[in-house]
DNA sequence: TCACACATGTCAATCGTTTATCACATATTT
DNA sequence: AAATATGTGATAAACGATTGACATGTGTGA
């Protein structure tokens, strides 16, 4: 049996009430007390019951933390500098994995209340707004418009577009296309699409938006990319993320497309996994660190302090462009 | 407030001892009051605590899983697949990446008991096996030896390497280097050294160990493998892991060394992930999907269970060659 | 020596749910 | 009519820790 409270106690040789405030640091405490306490506890190998302290009212220093999935890179990423932050904070974290599905999203938001979670980190949904109002926790979201009640943090999606169709355009490009899913309302991919568009418009070239369904596999999306690559017209690309640029450079490698002679390719992402494995990609780069800092650090104010209004609801992260040879032969 | 048990019960017109029954579903219920209930529960949007539900015995329906990274996609996909099966059984998981470093490990084991998640899955120790047997709770092991009180399931890396050393040979290798950290202990990568070198003395050729440092970061990786490869005498390499793999792949391409022709390459993991995005690399395929079940089944037995001997205590699983341009010029 | 900080103890309520024990119905069998 | 099965309620004791109220010391400075 795990020791107890109690068990403490006895073997230290005090009360109950003693080891309690030993362990809450309250009240006056002879530092001989402490140690005995200490000492019995280390020598029991004794763990406070956290159910049981927290029941009490206590936070479970648990958080919620929704992705659609982890095996992308960039969720990938995200995640552990999430976990990271978090463990630093106290925090653990229960990893759910939407996988893009209403009902286990559901489950697991209902799970998470009723592990009485002390708050969520979410980067997916596929639910109505009202029910993530109606969690009553709180909640921070990554580049996920749930309603105006829960702050978003996300990148600068418009001028990362911006700046990748930009970047084509130095290097020679005239056709550029885009490459996404721009069905996904509510998503950064709008608002990418949107750069993309205006800049297209400034430089006064024609759009061209490729649809490619996300949710299908790198198989199917390869066709798909062949059969753009094959006509020969296009000679930029803006993706909106690294895995599909990666899938165009393979794809251009087949068909024997010189890039970035015959084609110019840029992704969007920038996640150090795919900076280190596929390092011709030029790419728009989210800043990871920074996403996972701000997020963890405005969901743990508002758990500390959940009276305290936010000076924003809205933060705008900025992006950076990493050439590569995928846009430019030579690196600079 | 949240609602709690009492306010159910006063809102379906019934005793608390009425709702924990339709809850708990024992004794005897009529099918109206059963409704009455539900329909209360629905109304009030009632989520039971689990924390009080738990404290009083009850399973927590939390598992700890703890793997250095979910960044690698072979964790990822591990993870992920973990995830999904523990969620169908009704378990959600309590992500702990140790990042290699004892301390954050033996912080997550203390949190773990203090949360008294009802199980563990392990993917990585640093920490003394005595530890791990003090945890008291039912834990299953993926690849690492803990104790012969833990059972462990893992791939046949012994088989994986011996196979992947035939491949190589096959296609014509005689100069067969391994790519590895043979240093790492109680690690599955001793298995696959030794697969590598029972082979190589069947095939009576000499043995080449070429030691990276698994820590090391991929640019670090890369420098060694291309000093390797200056020396243009190897003519195979058996990597450890796919994404050294990649990186030996890519420094050939550099310095222009033919794949296959000169030089074949086969590597060790067989994601999704990497043989969508670089289908040209020969690997040898572990079983992800059957691992995970694997592993959760094994748990939830020793969760339901306890008392129950295992028939087992290690489960080797079957591992398959997949034969891609990086061992022959055409595929299959 | 009196007041007060310091140090510890006793006791009991509390968090929200589970579950055992009785008690008391009504219904259905024998 | 007696025995048994079915359905519900009231009550209270757990689960393990926290915490407030209150008591009772010691030492120390004024």
């Amino acid at each position: 049996m795990r020791p107890k409270l109690n068990d403490v106690a006895a073997k230290a040789g005090v009360s109950v009430t003693t080891v309690s405030r030993v362990i809450n640091n309250y009240g006056y405490l002879s530092q001989g007390t402490k140690d005995k306490v200490f000492r019995a506890m280390k020598e029991l190998n004794y763990q406070p019951n956290s159910l049981a302290r927290s029941l009490h009212g206590k936070k479970t220093h648990l958080i919620g933390v929704i992705f659609p999935s982890i095996v992308n890179p960039f969720f990938a990423e995200l995640v552990e500098q999430i976990e990271n932050r978090l463990f630093n904070s106290g925090y653990k974290i229960i990893l759910c994995n939407s996988a893009d599905n209403r009902e286990k999203e559901r489950d697991y938001l209902r799970m998470l209340i009723a592990n009485q979670v002390d708050g969520i980190i979410a980067g997916a949904h596929n639910l109505g707004i009202d029910e993530y109002n109606r969690v009553g926790l709180p909640i921070v979201s990554f580049d996920r418009l749930f309603s105006d009640k829960i702050p978003i943090v996300s990148s600068d999606n418009f001028r990362g577009a911006a700046l990748a169709t930009k970047e084509l355009y130095q290097a020679g490009a005239r056709h550029i296309y885009f490459l996404g899913d721009p069905h996904q309302t509510g998503n950064p991919t709008d608002l990418r699409l949107q750069g993309y568009q205006k800049t297209i418009a400034k430089l006064q070239l024609t759009t061209h938006v490729h649809t490619i369904n996300f949710t299908e596999s790198p198989t199917l999306k390869s066709l798909s990319i062949k059969k753009l690559l094959a006509k020969r017209y296009a000679d930029g690309i803006v993706c909106t993320d690294d895995l599909t640029a990666i899938l165009v450079l393979r794809a251009a490698q087949e068909l024997k497309i010189s890039v970035p002679q015959e084609l110019k390719v840029i992704g969007f992402d920038g996640t150090s996994f795919v900076q280190e494995y596929n390092p011709e990609l030029s790419t728009i780069v989210q800043p990871i660190h920074d996403i996972a800092s701000l997020l963890v650090s405005i969901l743990v104010q508002r758990i500390d302090q959940p009276d305290k209004p936010l000076e924003q609801m809205r933060y705008v992260l900025p992006v950076k462009l990493l050439r590569n040879r995928s846009t430019f032969p030579f690196e600079e």
